[in-house]
DNA sequence: ATTGACTCCGAAACCGGTTTCGTATGACTT
DNA sequence: AAGTCATACGAAACCGGTTTCGGAGTCAAT
């Protein structure tokens, strides 16, 4: 492949002059850079990245940091709506995703930082504190995607957690229901406690106790076990607002093998709105959010910090909102 | 940040001295190196990426290529499978993965390899062959995994489509179906043709007649649509064969919506296993791909191909196997 | 004619590594 | 004592770009 200095000497000129009309200097003739680029464009000169990194100490590459963990990107087809956002939006761009999994116990700056391989960072999903720290410290422009806890001094896109988890709690006392089950995540992750919270503000706004019996928080793996405790319960719940898809379907999974249907006997919605989630029966309703906007709006919100333009930490929220499908069923009021 | 040449200037030696100490050279006295090596670690020194690979020519980059469509990654629970395949087989190399979607019209060599970004290529998917065969110009070591076509004189890792098909429909003749109704992908995807000459094959090595009626191709989006194609038929399968988990729960479904049961009234046998298969009720019965292996093996081959050490293309065949589950009922054998 | 300003171009240094090759040193022959 | 050789190190070139800076040339103003 041909490179700046044969393309220096088929022009007659110094490889200087030709650097300048690839990228369009001020000092340059008219006629010499348009000679120069019609050359260029006929032997297809792309200039080389790492010699261009080398001298600029721009690299054009992004890191996505992913936590290495057993089920990482498909067992969660949400980050994958996510990475498919940031794919979308650096479409647009000229960067480069350089994908990189981190173990949970690693706490050391990324390689892909130390060998200085890419411009900026975006931290996808929950980390190790003290890794978290470490790139904070390292001061590479980062954000932080729908972390599991808010880093101080630093830029997040978050998704709102509550204010869904709030609508979904809302919907089905609307629907009647008064007696309603939480299935939830690890409560030691931030978005986890915020649905929490969500689900709790809905029903004290609505005059309704909350009953710890009928708070299940655990893994993904334990969601049927939760379900099974709900349904254990000597007064079942009327309904289950699961803080995740995958466990609403679990739970209805569990309630079906009880021999009880969903939504006649128990309404289940969800979170997240994951594609699974229009493939079950019932079709699940639940809280849609935006995965894609919430990778595409990190990468601009990355881009702009390294431009260096922005001075304070950026926050963004990825609005949510209510999905009514067939898994929940409206049933007469009852007194309390 | 610390470089070779301050470390250079604190060990007392040259460049030339520290790059062979780093590099363990054999030209260099052990004491010397010792020193330089203590030194390196105490200001927790990495080099540059950028500058070794601007020297050496290798940029230990790989490139991930997948075709960029409406659903790419996560519309398919698949290749999210194959990519954590790819991972964690990366994660035991120095290698890291750079991600690059490319438009299905593209017919170009792909950005990263035209900057000289990447060692190698993983091709995942199908392409458009035009696209393809400018990679293979290119001559940069590359494999094709799980590919639309069979590319001549290329690498490749492929399922053992044919097979897991005979097995589907082997296992379902078994059960005493005679009857069965086949749902497939796309006949010009080779993975797809190949699925469909398993069915064949498993039906004519026992005698039943291969009827076009039962036979249904399409689009992933098209699945209700065939499913519904052949409950409509007069005289109604005993047993579907989808050749995709995602359509055999659409089958399900569909079925489900007319008021029958699966497997009571239908069974049904999908491929892939997919997590979902296990999410639905019944659990779908299915053909097990080993998706990370792909993966993988991919990467290793990759690798292999790199250090040159290959002359013949490689092919390798990862093997498929039948997961029994609840979607499959046996029933009588019945007269033809 | 001199000066100053402006335009356009090239030599050379630089980015941070690797590699080649020349040479100083000391040990070992003979 | 002279010659041979292996060992250990450094100077310099190189990878392919960018950038600084100085100088040549042109032109208008003084």
């Amino acid at each position: 492949m041909i490179n700046i200095k044969e393309l220096a000497r088929l022009a007659n000129v110094s490889k200087s002059t030709v650097s300048k009309a690839l990228n369009n200097r001020p000092d340059i003739g008219e006629e010499t850079k348009q000679k120069i680029l019609k050359i260029a464009r006929e032997h297809n000169f792309t200039p080389n990245a790492i010699a261009k990194g080398l001298s600029t100490s721009v690299t054009e590459n992004i890191g996505i940091i992913f936590r290495r963990e057993e089920r990482s990107l498909s067992g969660n087809p949400f980050y994958s709506r996510v990475l498919e956002g940031i794919e979308e939006a650096a479409l647009t761009t000229d960067y480069n995703l350089l994908l990189h999994l981190v173990p949970d116990t690693y706490e050391d700056l990324p390689d892909i930082v130390r060998k200085r391989q890419v411009d900026g960072l975006l931290l996808i999903g929950t980390h190790n504190p003290a890794f978290v720290e470490c790139i904070r410290n390292a001061a590479i422009p980062m954000v932080a995607v729908d972390p599991g806890d808010i880093v101080e001094g630093c830029h997040h896109v978050l998704i709102d957690n509550e204010k869904g988890a709030y609508l979904a709690a809302q919907y089905l006392i609307k629907c009647g229901h008064r007696r309603i089950g939480f299935i939830g995540g690890e409560l030691k992750r931030r978005s986890f406690q915020l649905r929490l919270d969500g689900y709790k503000r809905a029903l004290t706004e609505n005059g309704i106790p909350i009953r710890e019996e009928l708070i299940e928080c655990g893994k993904m793996e334990e969601g049927p076990f939760m379900a099974k405790n709900l349904m254990r319960l000597p007064e079942i719940p009327t309904a289950i607002f699961a803080s995740h898809d995958i466990k609403a379907i679990q739970a209805c999974k569990v309630i079906n093998e009880m021999g009880l249907n969903v939504p006649k006997d128990v309404s289940v919605i969800g979170f997240d709105n994951i594609d699974l989630s229009l493939m079950v029966t019932p079709n699940i309703s639940t809280i849609h959010v935006r995965k894609k906007k919430l990778g595409s709006i990190a990468l601009q919100m990355l881009q702009e910090i390294m431009s260096g333009k922005v001075r304070a930490p950026l926050d963004s929220l990825v609005p949510v909102k209510l999905i009514e499908r067939d898994s929940v069923r409206r049933i007469e009021a009852r007194s309390v």
